[in-house]
RNA sequence: GGUGGGGUACCCAAGCGGCCAACGGGAGCAGACUGUAAAUCUGCCGGCUCACGCCUUCGAAGGUUCGAAUCCUUCCCCCACCA
């Protein structure tokens, strides 16, 4: 019996750029996509309806903050985090790795796992490759992602090695677990499980961790971590040149945690297929609005009267009805429906980027494309100086 | 008319002889957020200045003092109760 088939088909490539599409339980996913973040359970601020309205393919949950509340057994019972949340689509759920980097204070990583502190009550938790296989296997996403270790971007050589190396050892026991939970339960064999390639921002370590990732099995796809975490943009662009290098090109590459809209572009340029990020989400709450002319602030005093859309060639919900005032004065009235608003041009507009991007590469266009696209970017004419 | 309480920067509100241009909060102005402990956090917020610093402020006017938002006198205005 063979595992679900996920194949990842390449219609069109320019450059490193490719345009494809793979299968899942739940549905295909068109690439290069963005995936909203919704850790919860939750795209924060939007119903499910809004996300497929605005044509968003695939979301992202996670395991450690599911785990903890309101628990991996409890959804499992609900029938699975598809069906409990209300998406219907592809669902790829995060280990808890990232956890172990932004709740570093609270817990002590050792060969065998990660003790967490709960943020939530202060008890203990215990993490290990097994358990998190465990908790994913319960939630039930279409991809989840390897148990990793995940450290800050400028860390040394010698951290960035021993958490690289670690999270390989990592892999090939959470790909055991996964094996053995799979044996006993057909439905298990539905979900792919993607590494993590670690490293840091030392080439050597990207190059040795894809060595023994690739070598150690055939996975369907690939998580390109650790980037995004404090280290300076040339050092990650850099990095993803590197790593694009090495993976095989038949499978989808998935960089965890990225990005901004300047660095959708630059990742596409760079081979990658996949994105997620909180930046749409948690920058409309705090204000923020993504445009073709870069970010703006709809708190500034500018925007007060202000009667055009956020985005003029936007076509979102929010763009087709609402001006910049208006929003403007839910924002600062602190009204529900400006968060609401911001967080779903946002979305809309990444996923828009990559939709705009498939066009462009499978019309051979993209590279010409993407290096207007940036320049108008960075521009960024609508935010005064 | 009497008694008591009070008037502090855009608003609310501490301070009650020097450490006060004056605690806090709000509003306002700006910035940051990249596999979400985030509808969060940071900075500015009397005037001039990059800054050192200087100037003008704590109802008004006088006074005491080396020194006052803080003490005294008079006046103006609010609030409560009594008549």
């Amino acid at each position: 019996m063979t595992a679900f088939d996920f194949t990842f088909h390449i219609e069109a490539s320019e450059e490193r750029s490719r345009a494809g599409s793979f299968q899942t339980p739940h549905g295909v996913v068109e690439t290069p996509a963005f995936m909203a973040v919704g850790t919860l359970g939750t795209v924060k601020a939007l119903d499910p309806a809004e996300l497929e309205a605005m044509g968003a393919q695939m979301i992202l949950a996670n395991a450690y903050h599911l785990h903890l509340r309101p628990g991996d057994a409890l959804i499992r019972e609900l029938g699975g985090l598809h069906s409990f949340m209300g998406w219907s689509g592809p669902i790829l759920t995060d280990s808890g790795g990232f956890q172990v980097f932004s709740l570093a204070s609270l817990r002590t990583v050792d060969e065998d796992g990660v003790d967490f502190r709960s943020h939530i009550d202060g008890s203990s938790r215990r993490f290990t490759a097994e358990s998190v296989m465990q908790i994913e296997r319960n939630l039930g996403a279409d991809v989840i992602m390897q148990f990793d270790h995940v450290i800050p971007g400028q860390s040394d050589y010698d951290t960035a090695r021993d958490a690289s190396e670690r999270s390989i050892r990592w892999l090939q026991r959470c790909a055991r677990a996964l094996a053995r939970l799979a044996s006993e339960d057909p439905l298990d064999r539905t979900q792919s499980l993607f590494p993590i390639v670690q490293g840091g921002i030392h080439e050597e370590l990207r190059r040795g961790a894809v060595r023994a990732i690739v070598d150690s099995g055939d996975w369907n796809g690939f998580g390109i971590g650790g980037l995004s975490v404090g280290e300076a943009k040339p050092d990650m662009y850099r990095i993803l040149e590197v790593v694009d290098d090495m993976l095989p090109t038949t499978r989808p590459r998935y960089l965890m945690g990225v990005g901004f809209p300047e660095d959708l572009v630059e990742g596409v340029k760079r081979g990658v297929d996949l994105f997620d990020c909180v930046a749409p989400t948690r920058m409309g709450r705090n204000g923020a609005a993504f445009t073709a002319d870069g970010r703006i602030n709809i708190k500034r005093a500018e925007y007060r009267t202000d009667t055009r859309p956020l985005d003029e060639e936007c076509d979102c919900a929010a763009c087709r009805r609402f001006t910049r005032a208006y929003i403007r004065h839910l924002y600062v009235a602190d009204e529900i429906l400006g968060h609401r608003l911001l967080s779903l041009h946002n979305v809309h507009f990444l996923v828009r980027l990559m939709r705009v991007a498939r066009d462009r590469i499978r019309g051979g266009t993209f590279v010409g494309w993407s290096r207007d696209w940036l320049a108008r970017y960075h521009s960024r004419p609508t935010i005064s100086a």
